[in-house]
DNA sequence: GGGGCCTTACTCGGATATCATATGTCCGAGTCATGGGGG
DNA sequence: CCCCCATGACTCGGACATATGATATCCGAGTAAGGCCCC
């Protein structure tokens, strides 16, 4: 049995968010061009933005010179944010209840299967480590070792697509 | 897009892993009776319960009256055990290094991806959450509120299928 | 009556179908920049 | 020279295929119990 895989978009959008996170002031991404910058396929790249668009985290803006900007500071989204709007909201485990079930079944008491409230604290608990970090802690981190040659390598090409 | 869902089959093989804790000395379940105290297909309940065997949560017998018994005492097999067993090992996070494509690559540095280092440190917390669980403790919340006319119930079940 | 062997039925284990969801793609609706014409 | 409008191209957004993995099932290999025969 293969382990549960999460779904690779929340790399790209993290990634993506990363990038949008320093763009200048009232400029904007285009999906195509943040697909670009990976190396991802463009039409499915375009695809999780509209899931990021839809969950209030980027906003987008139609036409010439349009594309995704971020709907916050860098430092108001999340990783978990990120999450939440590729994979869903709902919770990872999802209780079936099947205790109710069988010849012997366990519901007299109106308490909450045991088992879920194990797992769901469990997923509180990622929650709360991924709602620490933010996008701009991801940017800061990546600025920190940052090559001068690269870095206007970077400005070119932002220049060039916004 | 859909909300990432756990295997259903963790549920199952949690409440699998319970019943067999409450299994006198040297007595066993069959896959056949698992599934039918929780109402579950049948041959599915075994596959999980095969995962359980080969990730060593539980050993299993064959032949007449044989079945399923726990590998470990109950509280030394935690949820995140079970887990494993049946969503296999691997990260949930997998980081692809896109930051090495495009025209910006940026893995001069050595040190590893952020994203995927938040991901994975929020992986954790859910590990250790979901290990500080035991099966014991998930029996001694379902013991808590017991009911004697059930547990005559289950008593009789149980001495019908071991 | 006791012990050993054979039969037999019961168990797990993996190979095999089916189906839902993630992955990947495409085209239409909407919108803003641009360029031309008029004042 | 400046403003307004029509045009057009560029963008997103959702509808549409495909591939992968989860869900579900079945049959064969192995084994321990139980009965039967022999001593």
């Amino acid at each position: 049995m293969s382990a549960m895989r999460m779904n690779e978009g929340v790399e790209w959008a993290a990634h993506a968010c990363a990038l949008l996170a320093l763009l200048p002031e009232g400029k904007a991404l285009s999906a195509a061009a943040l697909a670009e910058f990976h190396e991802l396929p463009r039409a499915y790249m375009a695809k999780h933005m509209q899931a990021l668009a839809k969950a209030g985290v980027v906003v987008s803006i139609k036409g010439p010179r349009g594309g995704y900007r971020l709907a916050r500071p860098a430092d108001a989204v999340s990783l978990w944010d990120v999450r939440v709007a590729i994979e869903g909201p709902g919770p990872d485990f999802r209780c079936q209840e099947i205790r109710r079930n069988g010849p012997c079944p366990s519901h007299d008491t109106g308490k909450p299967c045991t088992i879920a409230k194990a797992f769901w604290d469990a997923e509180r608990a990622y929650q709360a480590q991924a709602r620490s970090v933010a996008i701009a802690d991801i940017v800061a981190s990546l600025a920190a070792g940052v090559n001068p040659a690269r870095a206007e390598r970077f400005n070119t090409w932002l220049a060039a697509n916004t």
